[in-house]
RNA sequence: GUCCCGUUCGUCUAGCCAGGUUAGGACACAGGGUUUUCAUCCCUGCAACAGGGGUUCGAAUCCCCUACGGGAUGCCA
């Protein structure tokens, strides 16, 4: 059997739409699982919009996403040219082939394909037979001399020897002009995979580009992982038929098939997508995760080449298990390496009906600035002391009086560890702040 | 208008092909618990076979019709 071979045809735009992409993934998917070729061709014959820059974002996003092609763009096979604005000489070729055959002819200016009006039949692989009649003779050839995409997309994946096409539903019905081109040229029709497409989260219609969450450059800009995108939009008209969800990319790999995607549309649903996100985040090795925060953080100003590695390693370690993205990581994370934080004030007002915050402040501080340990157990154990000496049983009402002095916020990874990972340098002068301040 | 495709909780879906399930899971939402706190974690709840007809002892599952949704009908891609 020959090897397989499918492709991914975009037009530059200048966005990389999720739908688009879901369509890419799917083919490379398709050839990953079956050790085929995966073919990145380029519909570049609209002058006006395709520049380079909408061509950067296109593989600037396939990259992200980690779908790599093997022939295309920066890498030539020897199917190319992989732009069809290259390709004319051999749309003009094959218009030949069907003029010599008489089925191809002028009028008003045009060409014209001449169809067989017989049924045209496509054992689709997600959706059954298909069965479609091409009643009227269409366009191939402009009056200005341009061939239409029906025509160089059959060219195009005739001459690139594609075997299986993965495309959105909506070619479903022009799938009946494309086959009687393929027929015409005398050549065999490669198996067709029509895929649903993916819906608004509301409202009708399918998703468009301005549509929250349509674009993936919204993603890489939002810090999501792509590991997490990619896990999404395969569950967007995929499944495994088990009940898991959050998968790793070789796990889906040795599951997919045509039998698992979806025949109905499917509606993007943001919520679902960023729960996704989190547990891959939740996922990652620390040293992973580590190495993706940190130029978050640098660029948020608060950590550079002069941080404490250990130091920024044990924040690390507290922000993996609690925070929900890495769009949030600097918010989370920021008093670990700002002294000059702000107090949020919904917490000091929640803090203050029970009493002035800064004398429990006060109070903790005398306990804690004595230690000659600053371990988890050392600090603890002061804290004991300290609710000891005023009849308390636990230090618990100490508890939220420091964490605001110390970060200025109302929750945040355990407060134990985040005092030892902190200091006790940092610690007491930041009580000294808010008593100070409050 | 014509043609093509589709329709299970609010959403993504399993089950359908090979008819018998308390129709399962997840997100979201609601309630409870754990936790000093929280954006963590655990438990519980809510909630669906589009409608009608047929076949059958029995239909989410097979057949037909209707409705609704989507797509195509471009010298756009």
């Amino acid at each position: 059997m020959s090897e397989v071979r499918v492709r991914f045809a975009p037009s530059p735009t200048g966005f990389f739409h999720i739908g688009s992409a879901r369509t890419a993934l799917f083919n490379w998917l398709y050839a990953r699982k079956t050790g085929g070729k995966f073919v990145l061709r380029i519909e570049d014959t609209d002058k006006e919009r395709n520049t380079p820059e909408a061509l950067q974002v296109l593989l600037d996003g396939m990259k992200w996403l980690g779908m790599d092609w093997d022939e295309g763009p920066e890498k030539d096979g020897e199917y190319g040219p992989y732009f069809q604005s290259q390709r004319g000489e051999i749309y003009d070729k094959h218009l030949q082939i069907l003029r010599d055959k008489g089925l191809a002819y002028d009028k008003e200016g045009a060409v014209f394909f001449k169809v067989s009006d017989k049924p045209q039949i496509i054992e689709d692989k997600v959706r059954g037979r298909v069965e479609r009649t091409e009643e009227k003779d269409f366009v191939i050839y402009r009056s200005d001399g341009s061939p239409v995409f029906h025509f160089v997309n059959v060219v195009d994946d005739m001459t690139m020897g594609i075997t299986h096409v993965i495309r959105g539903e909506d070619h479903l019905s022009n799938t009946s002009k494309h086959t009687e081109l393929f027929k015409a040229f005398g050549a065999t029709e490669p198996v067709f995979a029509h895929i649903p497409l993916i819906l608004k989260q509301s409202g009708p219609g399918k998703m468009s580009k301005r549509d929250k969450g349509a674009l993936i450059e919204e993603y890489q800009d939002k810090q999501f992982l792509p590991s997490a995108v990619r896990n999404y939009l395969c569950l967007l008209g995929w499944s495994p038929k088990d009940d898991r969800e959050v998968m790793t990319i070789d796990e889906i790999l040795e599951e997919y098939d045509f039998k698992g995607i979806q025949k109905g549309s499917a509606k993007f649903d943001e919520k679902k997508m960023a729960f996704i996100n989190t547990e891959h985040l939740r996922q990652l090795p620390l040293e992973t995760f580590s190495w993706m925060a940190s130029p978050v953080l640098n660029e948020a100003g608060l950590i550079d080449e002069d941080t404490d590695e250990d130091y920024f390693q044990k924040v690390m370690m507290l922000a993996q298990p609690k925070v929900n993205s890495l769009d949030t990581l600097a918010e989370y994370v920021g008093y670990f390496f700002d002294d000059d934080f702000a107090y949020d004030e919904k917490v000091t007002a929640k803090l203050s009906k029970k009493g002035n915050p800064a004398e429990k402040v006060a109070e903790a501080k005398e306990a804690l600035e004595g230690l000659e340990n600053w371990t988890e157990k050392s600090v603890e154990g002061a804290f004991m002391k300290l609710a000891e000496d005023q009849g308390q049983e636990k230090p618990f009402p100490w508890f939220p009086s420091v964490r605001w002095a110390v970060s200025g916020a109302g929750g945040g990874p355990d407060l134990l560890p985040l005092l030892v990972v902190l200091g006790k340098d940092k610690v007491v002068a930041r009580f000294e702040r808010a008593i100070a301040q409050n």
